[in-house]
DNA sequence: GCTATATCGTTTCATCTGAAACCAGTTGGA
DNA sequence: TCCAACTGGTTTCAGATGAAACGATATAGC
């Protein structure tokens, strides 16, 4: 009879921490811009490297194209995004940020950036270094398993 | 103008590494027991320390009170947990498995353990033991921000 | 060219999740 | 012994999510 603890099992403990840390972020977006975390990870991909497709921001953010769509069509709607026919193909778009997105963008980054650290604000970089490669090799291990193909 | 890759943006991997996870578990346990892991992790703790009420399988499992209510009335309507009276408070109940919550039980954890195992095939008991107190610690961080207490 | 098939993106629908309202039962004070 | 405040659990409602169906455009094979 296999005994198992559900405190020890680790598909249990990563999604409480990830629950957690995920709740604690896409409250304080909320309240500080108004960006889901879905629109904020488009505007932070288009931020990037502008001219994509929804497409690509979907391979770019592993979301499904839904909430890509979602997520694209409530930022041009705010006036943060703006959309560029695409020449090769009618179908789709090419996303940019605009004037006031980008301020957006410039706001939003920093205080992303000290909400991470609060939460991983104990770990020295060398923790940081292992703790993200853990991430990769999870992320590779059950990618398989996962219908999506990211 | 602070510029961040939304690749090395922490809070991003975890979260998408738990989703597929998360994902992978939860269909293998549809497919193969008809569970979802609200519902499995009810029956993992019940399975550990029977004649909790529902508000003791919240704290023990993380989960929202309504969660609990739910996974727990699928799991009575199907037979694999039964409700006692608490003496000593009649609005709540213990809940403990049936024999065939139990058989099911004996059944689930194996499969369970060897999923984990899958996933986090490629990682020595060192690392294991590194990357749940990894867990723990963010864990702890997160939740002063997370309106819900424990 | 023309038609069959594939792709980009949106819409629809069914499901999951938790906040808030709610009901039943409990507890602490006057 | 009341009644007000509280607690355990369920139900209701609103938002988030993704699978499947859909319309519009592209592409490949004939």
């Amino acid at each position: 009879m296999a005994t198992l603890k559900l405190d020890d099992f680790l598909p249990y403990r990563l999604s409480i921490a990830s629950n957690r840390v995920s709740a604690a972020i896409a409250s304080a977006y909320q309240a500080l811009f108004g960006l889901k975390i879905s629109e904020w990870r488009l505007v932070a991909v288009i931020a990037e490297g502008p001219g994509m497709t929804q497409q690509a921001l979907g391979l770019a953010t592993r979301m499904d194209k839904v909430t890509v769509s979602r997520a694209a069509a409530a930022l041009v709607e705010r006036g943060l995004v703006a959309r560029q026919p695409n020449p090769g193909d009618q179908r789709s778009h090419m996303l940019a940020l605009t004037t006031t997105g980008r301020a957006l963008y410039d706001d939003v980054a920093p205080k992303a950036l000290e909400l991470e650290a609060r939460v991983f604000g104990g770990f020295s970089p060398k923790e940081i270094a292992t703790f993200r490669a853990m991430l990769d090799r999870i992320e590779a291990s059950a990618a398989p398993f996962d219908p999506e193909q990211g």
